[in-house]
DNA sequence: ATGAAAGCGCTAACAA
DNA sequence: TTGTTAGCGCTTTCAT
């Protein structure tokens, strides 16, 4: 069965194709209240609409968002992409999800796709590793919105949290119940995410003049199951090295826990935990987390909010890159300890 | 910033447009070796990526993959979507995904403007009211996939779970632990998937001898938060009618256990818990549910698979619809007490 | 107010 | 082996 064009419907209105089009697109130019009338009668008939494809190639809009992240099965991702959906369908976007698994290569790999798909925008939670090609893609006229993870440099709109603040703050409040040594799961370093949420753990620690330890900082990427690792080698040969954590997010903070339970210790009696983050089914889980918790649905609406505000300022004029620091709700939890 | 086009390429290298669509797309067709290498500098030099745009115009094909479920927050779906986004990755596919909420109409939205898009198939998830758009679509050409759900009156390609046989040993789990009052949260009975879960749980009793009781069967629509009130409400009012629930799906018992919670019930002490399907962080929630786990790393990966295999019969002869039914892992869990 | 026609960037049939 | 060219379905300019 063949697709219903342009030409089948101005045929059966018996006018021309340019009045089709006028009539399909609301176009405020001029037309006769009964050309438009035969049009939408033909239309309906045929059960019209026209190609999305033919009209990209004409207009060089695809109406088509890319959202680029590490892993759109980690709920933090997924909570963001449902909500940008939500608000972009209904603005008559659709949005094309990959995932780079934090892997740089990859990343370049879908960049490249996308740029021949012709999206209207690009979202990313960059590795970080990319830069040239994101500047490359900007230049080219794709708007690009930055994710989670700022790349200064790249001077290009960025939605995400104040890391610093709010890892200090956490931090903070571990030592306000006693904490002096305290252990930090360090996400990927090559991200400012990763650098400013350890930036923020190590303010804390200078306000309160406990000196910094580097052998207390395991190493990450962000990811579970590596973080699980790393805490069941810290438990087995260290623990007593320190009294208290900080994550630096969701997924650290799961694997973490996993490790603990594994090794049965106990949070917050032997550990205390504090996470950027809050974990998935948390109203399941014991203890309830101390953490930052972000708020997914604000975050993803708003990234759509300002994708389509690039998206339209870039037809017109110079868009001007803009900075959106989201405010996380604290919530006080029970998986702090006092010593 | 102009995007470079092949013509570009062309005048650069010194040979025509067709020539290098040849080179660039790898084409079997003669080329010799010093044109060749002519125009791949060329593209080098230039940073040439043909437009995806213009191909999909000109081939019918987008390399665009839809999936459509009701909420790609729920870990299931976005389990799936990860896994068919690795497989079609590297198949040269991208994969748009749109929520539906459940809602029949919002799922007709996002069909009618994929069919827009010319994706090259559609996976989908379906509520199972929207029937005689899917045959339209299947008949404009798109390959239908249906995903956890069938349709069987639209005899499209499937994948799934064996819902009657696997809810019916979970229902026979219980009874054979003692209980005889079993609860059953059923999915919505619009999807074959509800009603096929129901039926199993069903067959369990009857062969049992058990007399089925229609008051113990809660209503829902696979969603957790509707879950959550139905259960408290049934704790707080029907509480002693059974001792022990059948969940249709993750959600729904995450739902079921944090009513529980709530309601200081604790499992499976106070009342016993199977699971189709198991839920997120298990690991760190207590009890460990006896349930169903599905694969969704396979599951994903089949349907990726066979899903660009419906895409290359299609284009060439009769598609034979194919049905995939998973085997999941029964999982013993703590879930379950003995009476 | 309407229609004819150019052309978006590419592929592929056909010609040479 | 290579080049020329029609045309995918639509929007939009220009002429009427």
């Amino acid at each position: 069965m063949q697709r219903t064009k342009i030409q089948d419907v101005a045929a059966l209105a018996g006018v021309s194709v340019s009045t089709v089009s006028r009539v399909v697109n609301n176009s405020d130019y001029p037309v006769t209240a009964e050309k438009r009338d035969r049009v939408r009668r033909a239309v309906r008939e045929l059960n019209f609409s026209p190609s999305q494809v033919a009209r990209n190639l004409r207009t060089n809009k695809s109406k088509l968002i890319a959202l680029v992240v590490a892993d759109i099965a980690n709920p933090y991702f997924a909570g963001i992409a449902r909500a940008m959906d939500e608000f972009l369908f209904h603005e008559g976007y659709g949005l094309i999800i990959s995932s780079t698994d934090e892997s740089p290569d990859r990343e370049k790999g879908i960049l490249n796709r996308l740029r021949d798909q012709d999206v209207d925008a690009i979202v990313i939670s960059s590795s970080g590793q990319n830069i040239s090609l994101l500047e490359l893609l900007h230049k080219e006229g794709f708007p690009v919105m930055l994710l989670d993870r700022n790349i200064e440099e790249l001077h290009m709109p960025f939605i995400g949290s104040d890391n610093v603040r709010e890892c200090c703050i956490l931090t903070q409040y571990l030592i306000d119940k006693g904490h002096r040594s305290i252990l930090f799961l360090a996400g990927s370093l090559d991200s400012t995410t990763g650098k400013e949420r350890l930036q923020g753990y190590r303010k804390a620690l200078l306000k309160n003049r406990i000196e910094y330890d580097d052998s207390l900082v395991l190493h990450g990427n962000f990811m579970r199951d590596e973080t699980y690792r790393l805490s069941v080698d810290f438990f087995d040969n260290r623990s007593d090295r320190a009294t208290a954590v900080v994550s630096s997010n969701n997924l650290m903070s799961e694997g973490f826990l996993e490790a603990a339970f594994d090794r049965k210790i106990s949070i917050p009696q032997q550990y205390s935990l504090v996470s950027f983050g809050s974990i998935d089914n948390q109203r399941l889980i014991t203890p309830i987390l101390t953490c930052y918790r972000q708020n997914l649905e604000m975050i993803g609406k708003l990234t759509a909010q300002m994708t389509l505000q690039m998206i339209n300022e870039s037809s017109g004029n110079a868009d001007v890159p803009q900075n959106l620091v989201i405010n996380d709700v604290f919530v006080e939890g029970k998986s702090v300890g006092t010593i």
